[in-house]
DNA sequence: CCCCCCCC
C-alpha cells in the first residue's frame, strides 16, 4: 500500500494556513547545537512537491527521534503543528503531534522530486493550498481546508500531551475537569474557588495557530508550544495557582517576586514576576481567571522545584503584557488525576499524587521548629474517600493557619508529596494546589457519599498515629535505661516507651470512691449517712463513682519499675471495667482476686511519663503509664533483639 | 534574579 504525501502542505503549514493532517516525508532530521535544556530537533520535510528545513520537533516527541523512530524518508502524519514567528522574523513549523506511517525502509527512499521551497515571500494572505496537483490527494489524510477554518481537532489535540485518566474516560470533555453539571448548588462553597468558569463548558475553544500577521490581533498558541527561540505570541490561559509576594535576599542581591501557574488545553507552565513585574501585575493575577499573556522569556525549568510538567517556565519582564480574558469556555481548570486512598498503600514513598477526600477531622494548627531552626505552623487533616480509607495531610504554614475544616469539606489537592511516615501520609508542598470544596464532579459525589453514608463507614486509616500504633516514633528504653540516663530529672517531663512484664499489683487500695461530678475524679469521704462529701466540689452525693489509680511493678530482663496506672489503663491492664472491678470486691473476692491473677505476668507495650517529684525534700522519680498497647509480635521481636545487642555492649 | 517542600 502506497501512502501519498500532502501536496502543498509544505507551503501551507509554512503560510500559517490550515492544514489537516498532512503527510509529509522526512528527508532530514538533526539536532540544533545551540540549545540550553532539552535537545531540540530541526526537520526537514517534504510534501513531494516541495521541501522545508523550517521545522521544529517540540520536545514532548523528542523520544520519536531518540527512539530512532524518526529517521529520514519515513513518512509521517502531522497531527499537530503550529506555525510560529522566530524574534527575527523568520517562521518556523513547530510539530506538536506526529504520527509515523510508514518507516524509511517502508517508503523505500525519496518520493517524488521535491524543490526547496522558497522562503522568501513572507507573508502573502493565507490562501487555500492548490488542488492543482498531478497526484490526488490521500483519502486518508489530506483534507485541506481554506483559510478562515481552524485545524483544531480537541480529541487528537490533546492526546499525547496528557495522558490523564479523565482524559481516557471522556475524550469528548473539552476540559478534563470541567466545570460541574451541578453548578450553582446551594452546598457549595469555595473559599479557593478555582473554577469561575462560566458560560457552556462543553464549547470549544479553537486554538488559533495562526503566526501572528502585521496589524492582525494576536490570536492565541498553546502554551505547550511555548520555547525559548519564539518571541512573538499570545497564550490564553487559566491561572490555577498563585504566591504570596516573596522578598528574597542573597549575595546576588535582593528583591521580590510571586510566581503563578497557569494552564490551557495543551498543558500548563510556571510564570514568575520579579519587582516591578510584582508591582504591575501582582494585583491584577486572580486564581481561576483566564488571561491573555504575552512576552514573556521563556527558559529551562528545574525540574527540583517543579511538578508541573513543562521543560520550561516563564519570567515576566518589561514588555510582557496580561490583559485578563471574561470569555473564556474551554480553558480547562486544574487538572489532576486522583489517587483513590486506598489505593495510596501501592503507591511508591515520595510519589506526587493528587488526592480528594472528605475532611473527616483536623488538628488544630500547631507551631513547629524545623531541623534547620525555623518556626513553622502546621495542621494535619484527615481525608477519607469511598474506599473507606483516611490519609492524615499536613499543611504548611498559611496554608495550615488559614484552614477550615468547618463542614467537614471536600479537600482536593493536586500534586502532594506521599510520604511512608506512619505507614502513608501526605505532606502539601510548595508546588501542592489545595483546593477546598472545588466545583468538579469527583467533589460532588464524595460529599453525597460522605453525608449519605460516608460519615458512618468503620474507616481505616493508611496513617498509623502514635496513639494507635507501635509506630516509628517510639522513644524506646530499657528500665535500666530510665535510671542510667536520669530520665524525667530534668524541668519537663520526659517520655518513653518500653515492653515489659507485670510482675506485681497492688490490688490493695487500687479502687477508689471519686466524686461522681463531671470530671472531678476527687476522692469522697463517705459520711457514713448514705452520703459521699467531695472537698473539692464541696457537696455532698447519695452516690459516687469508683475509679482505679493502680500501683504496678513492670519488669524487662535487666530491670524492673514501679508505676502508677490511672483509669484508663489500669482498666487495659485488668481488662475490667473500675465500675465492674468495684462490684466485684464487694460481692466476689475470689472472683476479684482472679482479675489480678490473670493480669499478672501478662507482657505489653506501656507508654510512659517520667518526672521527678519531690515531697518533704525527698525526691524520687515518679513513672505514670499513659498507655498499654497490645505487644506486636513483630515490633517485640525488634525490640528483643535490639536489647539484647544493646545489653552486649 | 526565587527555589522554603519542613514536624511528629
Amino acid at each position: 500500500m502506497t501512502v501519498e504525501l500532502t501536496r502543498g502542505a509544505v507551503e501551507a503549514l509554512f503560510k500559517g494556513s490550515q492544514v489537516n493532517n498532512p503527510v509529509l516525508q522526512l528527508l532530514n532530521i538533526r539536532q540544533m547545537s545551540n540549545t540550553s535544556g532539552p535537545p531540540r530537533y530541526r526537520l526537514i520535510m517534504s510534501d513531494g512537491q516541495h521541501l522545508l528545513s523550517s521545522f521544529l520537533l517540540a520536545t514532548q516527541l523528542n523520544h520519536l527521534a531518540e527512539d530512532n523512530l524518526l529517521v529520514p524518508q519515513c513518512v509521517c502524519m502531522l497531527r499537530r503543528a503550529t506555525t510560529n514567528t522566530l524574534s527575527d522574523g523568520r517562521h518556523v513549523v513547530v510539530v506538536v503531534e506526529m504520527e509515523i506511517l510508514k518507516s524509511a525502509e517502508e517508503a523505500g527512499g525519496k518520493i517524488g522530486n521535491p524543490t526547496p521551497y522558497s522562503t522568501d515571500g513572507k507573508l502573502s494572505s493565507p490562501h487555500k493550498v492548490s488542488s492543482a496537483t498531478s497526484e490526488p490527494a490521500s483519502a486518508s489524510a489530506a483534507e485541506v481546508s481554506g483559510p478562515s477554518s481552524t485545524n483544531n481537532n480537541n480529541k487528537d489535540w490533546r492526546k499525547g500531551f496528557m495522558g490523564k485518566a479523565p482524559m481516557k474516560t471522556s475524550p469528548m470533555m473539552v476540559s478534563p475537569m470541567k466545570t460541574s453539571p451541578m453548578k450553582g448548588s446551594p452546598m457549595m462553597v469555595s473559599p479557593m474557588k478555582t473554577s469561575p468558569m462560566k458560560g457552556s463548558p462543553m464549547k470549544t475553544s479553537p486554538m488559533k495557530t495562526t503566526a501572528s500577521l502585521p496589524g492582525s490581533i494576536p490570536k492565541s498558541i498553546p502554551i505547550a508550544t511555548l520555547n525559548p527561540y519564539t518571541s512573538k505570541w499570545t497564550i490564553k490561559a487559566r491561572v490555577t495557582k498563585k504566591s504570596n509576594i516573596r522578598n528574597w535576599s542573597n549575595s546576588k542581591g535582593d528583591g521580590k517576586l510571586f510566581s503563578f501557574e497557569i494552564v490551557d488545553e495543551s498543558g500548563e507552565i510556571r510564570i514568575t514576576a520579579f519587582n516591578n513585574e510584582v508591582d504591575r501585575f501582582f494585583s491584577l493575577v486572580e486564581q481561576g481567571k483566564v488571561y491573555y499573556i504575552s512576552k514573556g522569556t521563556l527558559k529551562v525549568a528545574n525540574k527540583q522545584y517543579t511538578t508541573l510538567k513543562n521543560d520550561y517556565e516563564m519570567t515576566l519582564h518589561a514588555h510582557s503584557s496580561i490583559v485578563p480574558c471574561e470569555d473564556s469556555p474551554g480553558i480547562p481548570t486544574v487538572q489532576c488525576d486522583f489517587v483513590p486512598i486506598e489505593e495510596l498503600e501501592n503507591r511508591d514513598k515520595d510519589a506526587i499524587i493528587d488526592v480528594i477526600g472528605v475532611c473527616k477531622s483536623a488538628e488544630d494548627v500547631s507551631r513547629i521548629t524545623t531541623k534547620a531552626s525555623r518556626e513553622v505552623s502546621k495542621r494535619a487533616i484527615n481525608l477519607i474517600d469511598t474506599t473507606g480509607k483516611v490519609v492524615t495531610v499536613t499543611l504548611w504554614g498559611e496554608e495550615a493557619e488559614k484552614f477550615d475544616d468547618s463542614g467537614q469539606p471536600v479537600v482536593a489537592i493536586k500534586g502532594a508529596r506521599l510520604s511512608d511516615f506512619g505507614g502513608r501520609s501526605i505532606s502539601v508542598l510548595f508546588s501542592s494546589t489545595i483546593m477546598v470544596n472545588p466545583d468538579i464532579p469527583e467533589a460532588f459525589r464524595l460529599r453525597a457519599w460522605y453525608d449519605q453514608e460516608g460519615y458512618t463507614v468503620d474507616s481505616q486509616s493508611l496513617t498509623e498515629t502514635m496513639s494507635r500504633s507501635i509506630g516509628s516514633k517510639m522513644n524506646w528504653k530499657l528500665l535500666s535505661d530510665v535510671k542510667n540516663e536520669n530520665m524525667g530529672h530534668g524541668a519537663k517531663a520526659e517520655y518513653f516507651s518500653c515492653v515489659a512484664t507485670v510482675l506485681y499489683m497492688r490490688k490493695e487500695n487500687c479502687l477508689y470512691q471519686a466524686c461522681p461530678s463531671g470530671d472531678c475524679n476527687k476522692k469522697v469521704i463517705d459520711q457514713q449517712n448514705g452520703f459521699y462529701r467531695c472537698e473539692k466540689c464541696n457537696r455532698e452525693f447519695p452516690n459516687f463513682r469508683y475509679r482505679l489509680l493502680l500501683s504496678a511493678n513492670l519488669a524487662d530482663f535487666g530491670d524492673n519499675q514501679w508505676v502508677t496506672c490511672f483509669q484508663e489503663t489500669a482498666e487495659v491492664l485488668l481488662g475490667r471495667k473500675a465500675e465492674e472491678l468495684g462490684q466485684l470486691r464487694e460481692t466476689d473476692e475470689a472472683e476479684f482476686d482472679e482479675v489480678f491473677q490473670k493480669a499478672n505476668f501478662t507482657t505489653h507495650i506501656f507508654k510512659n511519663r517520667v518526672k521527678l517529684e519531690t515531697y518533704n525534700d525527698e525526691s524520687r522519680v515518679k513513672v505514670t503509664v499513659m498507655e498499654v498497647l497490645p505487644v506486636d509480635h513483630r515490633e517485640y521481636s525488634r525490640r528483643l533483639l535490639s536489647n539484647i545487642q544493646k545489653l552486649a555492649r
